[in-house]
DNA sequence: TTCTGATTTTGATAAATGTCAAAAGAAATC
DNA sequence: GATTTCTTTTGACATTTATCAAAATCAGAA
């Protein structure tokens, strides 16, 4: 069973939802090119949980680890390509190639990281500086996402953040 | 080269310090018996960020993934017992052994999983609700931690949590 | 270009929470 | 048991941010 032959390749056009939450996730998907963001659902308010750019994983390492629906829906925001293969393909591999365990633990490590920084971000950063260092970190966030988008990762109402930015420059 | 040889037992007095913010973190502890917490010190805020039970493990991931200082410090909160191995004996056993490395994957994923949750709780729930359902899932933290730490742990100040409290009953 | 719908900004007000200060209570030490 | 120290509660007030509503701006379709 040769790597390649188990990716297969897809055009998706804004918009496209990837994954619903509420479903369980059964597909890694590499985003060769585009843009996409991770949100969660929850009486009405739609919150961004992360961004995706050119080389990130789409997917949901919830499902993955436990099997279960995921809580996330992965939204397509710009027409995109991907390169995906299944969960079950991956399980395979890791059996007959236990060291690429090493790849996975490296992974699930680096997505702990984030998520910390992430999370300790809201507990000592202001929404201002929070929003400041996302745009340092990644300027072509502003043209990509909406400010409703930005505002809901940020964990601020639109309004707020409209405002975050008017009070600078 | 045994597993249980590598083991160092040890048993640590409240208040001790095991792991200092600054430093690079050599170690997983298992703790065996006792009561930990891990917390960030910033600008002379002390937050918490993970409480331990028994048979948790006692380490900054951070630290081990990526060999810089960490930013958490580890406070021992009860008389406790720990059992303790080195990094350096980690990877040596990886590197004989990396069928172990499905391990690593599943642990970090594990710790990804609950900091998922623990993030998703601050932009969803409020201050009240996060409350209630610590206590409800770990009834004990109510005689082992303090209001202070609970209260940096839920992201609200000790007299908001102290409110949060009198308002039940 | 013009229209239409979506996004962003602005204003007024309400609600939640933090901060400071002090009192009350609990625990540890002498 | 009394004293000291730490923890928790309570009160008053300031600040931050959300919410609701409306206006302004922008973008894509006709």
């Amino acid at each position: 069973m040769a790597l390649a032959s188990m990716i297969t390749r897809k055009e998706l056009p804004k918009g496209y939802l990837l994954l619903e939450q509420g479903n369980v996730c059964q597909h890694f998907y590499l985003l060769e090119k585009g843009f996409a963001r991770g949100y969660y659902n929850h009486e009405g308010k739609d919150v961004s949980l992360w961004f995706a750019f050119e080389g990130d994983i789409l997917t949901s390492l919830y499902s993955y680890a436990t099997g279960k629906p995921s809580y996330t829906s992965i939204e397509i925001l710009e027409d995109s390509v991907v390169n995906g293969f299944t969960f079950g393909q991956l399980n395979d591999l890791l059996e007959k190639y236990p060291e690429f365990n090493l790849v996975g633990r490296l992974l699930a490590e680096q997505y702990f990281i984030e998520l910390e920084e992430r999370t300790l971000s809201f507990q000592f950063k202001t929404a201002t500086e929070r929003y400041y260092e996302l745009i340092r970190k990644h300027p072509q966030i502003l043209r990509r996402a909406s400010l409703g988008h930005i505002a809901s990762f940020l964990g601020v109402s639109q309004e707020t953040l409209s405002r975050i930015r008017a009070k600078r420059e």
